[in-house]
DNA sequence: TGTAAATACATCGTATAACGATATATTGTT
DNA sequence: AACAATATATCGTTATACGATGTATTTACA
């Protein structure tokens, strides 16, 4: 489990990334998403993960849609066409990021 | 310049890179460093900078030494050697969490 | 059949990191 | 003389995230 402060700042675009590759998701499928594709080290609580769902969906970044599964009641997020230019821009940004940061950590070879 | 969303939790983790690979280093020389090597995309404020300074110092992870400059004083810092293993700790978290994020972040290829 | 685990959503209060604004003082440049 | 750059510092606010907790349904299994 990496730490809290390196994943804060990354959940808003990794959930848009998720919603961009699937038609549309729903909280607790994107929470085990990440935790079955991170080897563990990406697990979203679910006190964060419902504030960030409707905080993007006040954004309209997402939209919502409860579909009823039985007697429960399931909603299901997918990209607004605002959610799915963000989704790319957050994704560039990271990208660009990731390339500053790899410079910088780089190992520094020194002679013996 | 990366949304300061992305750079929370990072900068910890730079400047112990930076000191790692440099004898010592004073607050204004670490903050003109990111800028410089980062393409204007990490400035690090006053704000933050100074306190995380501070809170290294308490925590013993970094030394604190003030050297004369003139009749200014200037305040050099070096790793401590629970530094030094905070140091490789923290930049083998991030290294690991770089490779997790790019494999989420992957472009999903998908038939036309 | 009972109960524990998994599924699924939600919110409240707290913690803390980071930041903008602001302040002080020195040194170099025009 | 005035401005930019160097150098450090702190205060008050904001944003984000999280732990704890609560509710309810469904599935597994003993």
């Amino acid at each position: 489990m990496y730490s809290s402060q390196l994943l804060k700042g990354t959940y808003q675009t990794l959930i848009l990334k998720l919603l961009q590759d699937h038609p549309r998701m729903y909280g607790y499928e994107i929470s085990q998403y990440l935790k079955e594709h991170s080897d563990g080290e990406i697990q979203l609580p679910e006190g964060s993960l419902y504030p960030i769902l409707h905080k993007m969906a006040e954004e309209k970044l997402v939209k919502m849609e409860r579909v009823h599964i039985g007697r429960r009641v399931r909603r299901y997020y997918s990209l607004t066409t605002a959610g799915v230019a963000e989704a790319t821009s957050k994704i560039d940004e990271f990208n660009r990021f990731m390339a500053t940061m790899k410079l910088l950590l780089k190992p520094n070879l020194k002679p013996l």
